[in-house]
DNA sequence: CCATATCGTAAGTGTTCACTTACGGTAAGT
DNA sequence: ACTTACCGTAAGTGAACACTTACGATATGG
């Protein structure tokens, strides 16, 4: 305990925002757009070690937006149906309808409103 | 230049991305929801120092998710009309039509047309 | 059964990053 | 002019994280 408290079942949009931020993670996630694909080729096309791409993909399939299948000795990845749900969701119930009209109307209405600490006459 | 080279201008989604990623400052983006507040109260409504809320915020406006306004000593932080824009735009662009019925698709296609390692008979 | 191929995990290292305290700067009140 | 209020930045610290090399596990081929 450093910081604070967390909730021990992290919020599926949640994890997908963490998985996504970081740049390359999100590269390999882009890259399996084409099809599904083994370990060994992602990392040729990116320039980073299988263990790299590994863990990656580990992060990707916690948030739930990877599948894999085995196929062989290799393992393929690809694309989760719906995975990005979860992460849209989020935004149309948070962030839906405040967007559109809010911040200019709540902003002048506040500055009429309740104080006003700029009056430079007196 | 440690790990690789990076575009000197990120994309908008790419900072959105960055800055909602940390919960405590997603948190601090979704109290704005209630309208313009300045940085003490924010700090006192998440239990953290008021340098802490100042860097968060000055990230969340780097992303162009928030808005400044003096308003006397004060410094009122209000969510931005159409921030959040890029990220959907990035949604909808990159992953608008693949994620519907691709992956199912795909993975039985290239299954089946490019080769079989898992053939358990001979 | 032994060799090869592909992968995941463990261990270690360097950087990034979020937080704190301390300080300086601007605006309003007396 | 002085005090008070509010804020941003600088400096320092500790944890989180992304990467690498080394190793063990599983599956296919001879």
């Amino acid at each position: 305990m450093t910081y604070q408290e967390q909730s021990p079942t992290p919020e599926p949009f949640e994890q997908i925002f963490s998985a996504l931020a970081d740049p390359p993670r999100r590269a390999i996630f882009e890259d399996l757009r084409a099809g599904p694909q083994a370990v060994s080729a992602l990392a040729e096309s990116r320039h980073v070690s299988r263990p790299a791409v590994s863990q990656h993909l580990k992060v990707l399939q916690t948030a739930g937006l990877v599948d894999v299948r085995p196929k062989g000795t290799a393992r393929l990845y690809s694309v989760r149906a719906n995975g990005l749900a979860p992460l849209r969701s989020y935004l149309d119930e948070v962030w839906g309808d405040v967007l559109s009209a809010f911040a200019d109307h709540i902003t002048t209405t506040l500055e009429n409103d309740n104080d006003r600490t700029d009056h430079q006459d007196d």
